[in-house]
DNA sequence: AGGTCGTATCTAAACGTTTAGAATCGATGT
DNA sequence: ACATCGATTCTAAACGTTTAGATACGACCT
């Protein structure tokens, strides 16, 4: 059915082995006039490279495995969307799987992965799971974790540093006017949530650790029930922040007015909330980037890229297209 | 280095063909007491099943191509899910491929997955792009369009009805007292939009066209440029609603007060805007799983999914959470 | 002329499966 | 005893590529 390489060869009236080196240009020179008839005769026939078959022989099938809690939250969109740019830039397909934020669905969409020999995993570990790189490295495959690695685990991981961002969200607010500076997180501090909050509290400023579940819902359950409202919070997520953007607007508590906001993620869904969310925001492009040049072994420029102060409204800065009162 | 088939049977004490025959359930019978020792081999040696070489011997990669315009737009990644979902539930994995609404990328995109043998390609198409099915059909590939068929093409495609839905909005808006119902659609009526501005006029109720380019920014700008404000408007998508909303809150604009909303899309954001979204959703779980029965060459029960109204606060209607004038 | 080198090409053996066709082996029927 | 059959298992040929080793052929040197 198809047309493979000796169609080609036939055709260009050559042998196999040099269509192949003309295809991977290598790893053995081709005269430029054969090379020439090689290339006229693939596009005559309509020759697509096989790349399952190449992906036997040459032990790549240049397919990179991706697995992400959710990639309906915002922010793993857009880091998935990163990742993507970045794979393709290297020549990778990239494969996805949601595991829910859950260990047992992260393990059987590893293994689904793993079984399609990938040349690699970038993984952004569901809480609560346990390494899931262990059986995959044993098997060689070459794994980084982003933005969350489990606990235990040795296995390379990609993170922002967050302490620099969140120190200039908590700065802000304080010229803003903000004596207390409180702090809204999960309610366990795994993960990327426990820098923020650690690094919240190495300010030394005063101020409540909230606590509510992941979710939206349970965020806007919160500031519902809040007796005196804050005058000043830094939330641990995005997802979180939206919640107290749902909430406020529900109880009618204005933002920034009697409550100033400042998220941590800053995922392009910030720009677009009611009143824009100003965030720390993730420096997803070179988390991407850095994450699949550690995965296919290349060396990697630039140290731990650091989350920046990205100002907008919610914390009481003027932003424009917003009368400032 | 990895263990193979021919590892297991050598442990297993028979031949690569019933290890084979154990491993995909077929297609030639296995004695029960053989079934068992390959299995049990299998697992003592942790077996994996390569699926680079079944797939160049069977011809079936196990892999689908999906092509998003950008899976950053959480109606895309809601999509998206729901089609790792289905596609997952039929034992395929899922490639994604952005292609960012541009044409020669969505083709580069394409040309990436066939050459990776994907078992079948699920497109969303960019709008204005040429058929890009064209080549890929010409190979045998199986191809399935899903919200947006380029002009032209015959492959099938797989939307949801929404003359119904639009309607059931106009309807409802009319309820709550409205006269007139605007409709702000972008800049061309290409793909589905198109048949929400005809469901809409087809209503017979007045009401005025409005146009925006695709994208938050300018939907801003139109509610901001508005001389009188309209008091009851039919968003195309929820990306320009939510670019709508952004601008009321900007502008000082109630919304539901003076600016009764309904959307199209009801993607899941929509539950958390400020206020939260009445719209018409689109049966994306459904869609999903009809695209990916189509393409597996499966009965495909049920006809055209409908898009149903979701009530939630910018029509006008109380909703939970939030006080009621 | 004979040897040596370099360049370009060819031959053929993998890679790990899937799956027809052949083979084996009791059991059954005559 | 022998042919037949069913159930199970084995053998071996693909699938389309990659790539090491062998080969061919001038050019160059002595």
């Amino acid at each position: 059915m198809a047309v493979t390489m000796a169609d080609v060869a036939r055709r260009a009236g050559t042998s196999i082995a040099v269509v192949s080196y003309v295809v991977n240009d290598g790893p053995r020179p081709v005269a430029a006039r054969t090379r020439e008839r090689v290339i006229a005769a693939a596009a005559e026939l309509g020759y697509r490279h096989n790349r399952v078959a190449a992906a036997l022989r040459s032990g790549s099938s240049g397919l990179v495995g991706v697995v992400l809690p959710d990639t309906v939250n915002p922010y793993f969109a857009a880091l998935g969307r990163r990742l993507e740019e970045a794979l393709t830039a290297s020549g990778k397909l990239m494969v996805v799987a949601n595991s829910g934020y859950d260990g047992r669905r992260q393990a059987t969409a590893i293994e689904a992965l793993l079984g399609a020999q990938v040349d690699g995993l970038i993984i952004v570990s569901a809480s609560g799971a346990d390494d899931p790189a262990g059986p995959a490295t044993e098997e060689g495959a070459s794994v980084v974790y982003v933005h969350h690695r489990p606990p235990g685990s040795a296995t390379t991981l990609v993170a922002a540093d967050n302490e620099a961002g969140v120190a200039a969200a908590v700065a802000h607010l304080r010229e803003h006017g903000h004596a207390r500076i409180d702090f809204l997180a999960g309610p366990t501090d795994e993960g990327p949530v426990g820098d923020r909050v650690a690094a919240w509290r190495a300010t030394g400023v005063p101020g409540e650790l909230l606590r509510s579940a992941f979710g939206r819902a349970a965020a806007a359950r919160l500031v519902a029930g809040l007796g005196t409202v804050p005058r000043a919070l830094v939330v641990a997520t995005d997802e979180q922040a939206v919640g107290v953007l749902a909430a406020c607007g529900a109880a009618g508590v204005d933002v920034p007015g009697r409550l100033a906001l400042i998220s941590c993620d800053g995922s392009p869904e910030t720009a677009f909330t009611v009143p824009p969310l100003t965030a720390v925001e993730q420096p997803l492009a070179e988390m991407a980037r850095q994450s699949v040049r550690h995965l296919l072994g290349e060396p990697v420029p630039g140290g731990t890229p650091a989350a920046t102060l990205t100002v907008r409204r919610s914390c009481g800065c003027p932003h424009p297209g917003f009368p400032t009162p």
